[in-house]
DNA sequence: GGCACGATTGCT
DNA sequence: GCAATCGTGCCT
């Protein structure tokens, strides 16, 4: 029997930049409905809390932030401007609250409408905060390697939105890949290509 | 209990 | 440039 190519626990809990580097590439499914939806993840962030101003786990734990204070190798899904939600995957070792933002993907089976842009990402994936605290060794969210995984050449800039966060704002915690054309387009905030 | 604001997006 | 829209966290 093949190996799975499912990503396993012990790959998210691993050094933050190192999981949203090696993201690029691997592919994220969802199951609606006995159906596959599946995306070529192009673009992640990085969020290393609780020091990392920018990160939701800044400053400590929440109800919110709850999650990504457990084990990793689970979603952490919110909402934001009441409007959209954003899918982290929790990284790191439980108690550390680190997570890895999925920004953009390549459609690859199954996907409607736009897939750059964390929140359009979500819509596309049906992925909402029903899925807040799915384990992704579940049923209905994961990541796998794809069947054949073709080399990245992996772009890296500021992320995007935070410039509240002062320092923390310009660390190079953006990574991309530079050959994609659905990572998301902030003209000037994202850095060369 | 009230209130300001956000890891976004699309339209003016 | 700014509205949409509501959960969260802090305060008043």
């Amino acid at each position: 029997m093949a190996p799975t190519r499912r990503l396993a626990p012990d790959f998210y809990r691993q050094d933050t930049l190192t999981v949203a580097r090696a993201l690029l590439g691997m592919h994220l499914v969802r199951r609606i409905d006995g159906e596959r939806r599946v995306g070529r993840i192009v673009e992640t962030e990085a969020y290393l809390g609780p020091e990392d101003r920018a990160a939701h786990s800044w400053g400590g734990r929440t109800p919110r932030t709850e999650v990504m204070f457990g084990p990793p190798g689970r979603a952490y899904v919110y909402l934001i401007y009441g409007l959209w939600n954003c899918l982290n995957l929790v990284t790191a070792a439980e108690g550390t609250p680190h997570a890895v933002l999925l920004r953009a993907l390549e459609p690859i089976r199954a996907l409607p409408g736009r897939t750059s842009g964390p929140g359009l990402l979500c819509r596309a994936m049906d992925i909402d905060r029903r899925l807040n605290g799915a384990e992704l060794s579940g049923p209905d969210l994961w990541i796998e390697r794809p069947v054949r995984p073709a080399p990245v050449r992996i772009g890296r800039s500021a992320r995007i939105g935070v410039d509240y966060a002062g320092d923390w704002a310009r660390r190079p915690w953006r990574f991309f890949d530079r050959d994609s054309p659905f990572v998301s387009g902030r003209r000037s905030a994202s850095g060369r290509r």
